[in-house]
DNA sequence: TATCAGACTGAGCGCTCAGTCAGGTTAAAA
DNA sequence: TTTTAACCTGACTGAGCGCTCAGTCTGATA
């Protein structure tokens, strides 16, 4: 593994455990076993190696979400939604630092003032939201789902399962029990 | 206003709009117009001033909804459901500062090692999952609502609240125009 | 062998920060 | 009037921060 590599991994990691401010660049480069000079080498600045994260971040999910989609073979809208919510659910398990990250406030803050950062941010949001459109779409198509506001019923979707990861990130009530009775929430929320 | 008063006050705004890290205590004393040596003199350090916010916010949101549940009559269960999921949106809007606070991760790493940080987000968290499951419980009873899971069906609920608070309070998606909908979709998820 | 570019290093600089302290002010009690 | 204690002040401190920079090392090129 590179260098610059080695520092982006340590990095995702101390971000989301200490947050942006509480990480050092001394502490960073100790963990991760790499000069400190050398990291201002790779990155300009504390802040671009944040974004240089969040931009990883983002071809990462989009990426896991192409290759989801493109392999598999839903029988319906609603099998579409089941199917998308439960790896939704896997990814920020496995994922489980990254989804922290997205999380914090911190992100946020820059992307005001970034627009790299507001880009990415924008892209996973999007990513995620219009995922949840075109099942909606398709079982509207087929049947399966029936006839509500697709945008908006979307959003509602992407709201309760994001609500249910930031329960269980921050170790809120075993929110990882729920994951099953969250799908059957969403079916009920799409039957006729 | 007593200047400890001041102090809580101008510290909710600037750590709720900057973060804990990035607000400094000279920065604040400037703002409230107080002396920086005040601030220490009324708390022991930062970390404790943060904690004293959170105090406050609990009492405040716990008073809130005891005095909304007190003198409001709810036909049924359902209604309540509604009432309070509505009084909820409201209240994270009129609150606004202090609900960016309890979405910030700072509050979780505190609770992490400060007792009393953690009993005051557990307070504040049970506050709101308690209401849900009395009202579903009342709705099984009157009829208004499915025999559904209660404690698991409400903390789907209130997920699903959180989400769109969040979504709302980081401007995502405009979220403020789904309150109608979001209604909608807790009434479709308890009902039979 | 000499030259060179790029990767890498870590001591150290300038600065900001949370927290301290010596002393001033106020107001009520003696 | 004097005493006392609570309240308040802001200049100051040392620790720790992000970042720089002069210089080393390595491997490819001439």
């Amino acid at each position: 593994m590179s260098k610059k590599q080695a520092i982006i991994e340590a990095a995702t990691r101390l971000f989301s455990q200490k947050g942006f401010e509480n990480t050092s660049m001394s502490e960073l480069a100790k963990l991760s076993g790499i000069a400190q000079g050398t990291i201002f080498y790779h990155f300009k600045n504390k802040e671009e190696l944040f974004i240089s994260i969040l931009e990883e971040f983002k071809a990462g999910i989009i990426d896991n979400f192409d290759r989801y989609i493109g392999e598999r073979q839903f029988e319906s809208g609603m099998e579409m939604i089941e199917d998308v919510v439960s790896f939704y659910l896997y990814l920020a398990g496995s994922m489980e630092d990254w989804f922290i990250l997205l999380y914090r406030h911190e992100a946020y803050e820059f992307a005001r003032v970034n627009s790299v950062c507001r880009e990415s941010l924008e892209a996973i949001y999007n990513c995620l939201a219009d995922i949840f459109e075109q099942a909606i779409l398709r079982g509207k198509k087929d049947g399966s789902i029936a006839d509500v506001p697709v945008r908006k019923t979307a959003l509602i979707l992407f709201a309760m399962i994001d609500g249910i990861i930031r329960f269980n990130l921050y170790e809120l009530y075993n929110a990882g029990t729920l994951y099953k009775d969250v799908i059957g929430a969403c079916r009920k929320i799409l039957t006729k």
